[in-house]
DNA sequence: ACTTAGCACTCGATAGACTTAACTGCTAAA
DNA sequence: TTTAGCAGTTAAGTCTATCGAGTGCTAAGT
């Protein structure tokens, strides 16, 4: 009954499948037993393995591809990795030079900033990398500006404190002259101004029936601009990176095929983020086209309020550890840089 | 020396040419002699196709991939058969249908007009689609709009005629207040008002000193933004559907890389268009990566003026008559919509 | 001078038989 | 409980034979 200095049979056998995962991970084929007992942190035989690996099997951590073939991990065998074996999501020191120096440098767009975020999340990890810019709901506006376009349309335009710019034509077939224009735009701006977009609901009220009709107008163009701006600010790179880990023509396509249409993209990561895990892993997301990948979310804050979301797409036998790593590291800089302003 | 009504034994060689790549586009397999003496539009036996093929062969525009295969067409091959083989670059009536309809519905937002002529595009092609926005540089300026955004940096946002919409943060520490930017928005949008960008190309001048170094720099600002903007408003889709056309995983990701880089695009539809061809088939265009490829390009005019292109990006085996006309078609109904505002 | 039938020939693709090599699972001993 | 040893299983590679699609050529027909 007293403490064991020695490892439990238990404690091996996760030994073995973290030995086993990894190995899969490195070398993209079925591990046998004497590959893994010749590793320097294993000190039992390849037959003790085997009994091992057996186990493992039947608990469903592991399966062989055929009879007499070595062992790879299954799905439950990766979560289970990725729940409690893995051994450090930390970073090694170059990548992290490189994060450094990237979030050091200059970016006056926020477009690009985001963008290039994206290069250098799919540079460290090799995954495909998405990047959710601010949620223009959670962000204050700056400014709301009409501008007349022609004689039947005006042009909103707005500014977030984070220099995103959205836009939303407004049909609108009566001529207004400039300073109607420019009045509806001053009242529109007090009326957002300092606050979230989000929590104003209400149109401002003009100071003649002639102008409330297009003011009314403008607000719900403002807010629906808002609205929809959320799907807008989407950035995605890497799509050849990741096809790269698969052979298999169909599973390229239908990769791409997803890849390609943002809004699933964002279903996607909304759905993986919902689930609380942060990692789904081939079919635990449901998107069949998706299943020999796993995909890594991690959402970013400026000044505390979650503001986007960053993602990485890569194969099911992908480095755990660095792409959630990469994933951590590069989110609370981007918080960071982003509340900086 | 009298005027023949039989064909030519040249004549027909074209004809037999034309049928093999459009036997081939249709069936994406080799094709024999027996197969082109089945056509209706063949009246002579198969042993005449072998002997004209033969010549053709030498002739370099078909090709066997082996010795007892039937024939494919050469580059040679398909681009007489595009220059002057191919019958029509009529749509059927289906496809105009579809365009018409198309273009007779609402789009408010220029983005989502381009945008959406790309889905079409790939709807009518099975191709990859390419629309570039119509060219800052040749639009009117309708508006400059300076806007404070923090204590460091100043934001310029660009509308023109078109309802497009363009920014650029200015770093300016110093202090400046809203009619100083008000003054200076109203001196740049009564600079631009009226004229094409890029013939805009000395600062206005300001009331005061102060003024002049904030107004110098938004100035430029400004044109860079202008001409950055030449290459931001792209719109590609249908990269999972070119791909469908391919076994070859290689072939598969080494479009998918292209497609991924919008600038590398940009480039090959310029240099296309600067062959005056309209077309370019495999290894024209120099693209290794797309050399199973063909590329087709239409520019499209707003009142006379090239403002922007649509791309095709397809097998060398698309069928070409309906991509170089759907990119025709295409083509100019967007223009006509776009100058309607 | 062309066109055509006929035929030998070439070459990829498919299928079957055999070998090899990588691993396993089990047994029996330590 | 671990380990050595070994028989058993299976995919992958190699070899050979067969099949079939399609050619190029020859000789005869128009």
């Amino acid at each position: 009954m007293g403490v064991k200095l020695n490892f439990s049979v238990e404690d091996r056998r996760a030994i073995i499948l973290r030995a086993v995962v990894e190995a899969y991970i490195g070398s993209a084929g079925p591990v046998g037993s004497a590959q893994i007992a010749s590793l320097p942190e294993i000190s039992v035989s390849s037959a003790t393995i085997r009994n091992a690996m057996y186990s493992l099997e039947k608990e469903g951590y592991l399966a062989q591809p055929h009879t007499s073939a070595g062992r790879i991990p299954t799905e439950k065998g990766y979560r289970r990795y990725v729940d409690e074996l893995m051994t450090s999501v930390e970073l090694g020191s170059e990548p992290s030079d490189t994060i450094d120096s990237f979030f050091s440098s200059a970016y006056y767009e926020i477009d690009d900033l985001l963008s290039a975020t994206t290069t250098l999340l799919t540079n460290l990890t090799n995954c495909a990398a998405i990047v959710t810019g601010p949620s223009p709901q959670k962000t204050q506006i700056l400014a709301v500006q009409l501008i007349g376009l022609n004689q039947h349309s005006v042009i909103a335009v707005i500014v977030d404190e984070n220099g995103s710019v959205e836009k939303r034509t407004i049909e609108w077939p009566t001529y207004t002259n400039e300073s109607d224009l420019r009045e509806i735009s001053i009242l529109l701006t007090e009326h957002f101004k300092d606050k979230e977009a989000r929590d104003v609901s209400v149109a401002p009220i003009g100071s003649n029936t002639g102008l409330n009709a297009l003011l009314e107008l403008a607000f719900s163009a403002v807010k629906d601009a808002i609205r929809n701006a959320e799907n807008s600010g989407v950035f995605i790179s890497g799509t050849s990176r990741v096809v790269q880990s698969f052979d298999a023509v169909e599973t390229v396509r239908g990769i791409v095929s997803i890849l390609e249409r943002h809004f699933m993209v964002l279903g996607l990561m909304r759905s993986v983020l919902a689930s609380g895990h942060g990692v789904a892993i081939g079919s635990e997301h449901g998107l069949s086209s998706l299943k020999e990948c796993a995909i890594v979310v991690a959402p970013y804050s400026v000044d505390g309020v979650q503001m986007g979301t960053i993602g990485l797409i890569g194969p099911t036998r992908m480095n755990y550890g660095s792409v959630i790593g990469a994933a951590k590291v590069v989110s609370q800089n981007l918080g960071r840089r982003l509340s900086e302003g």
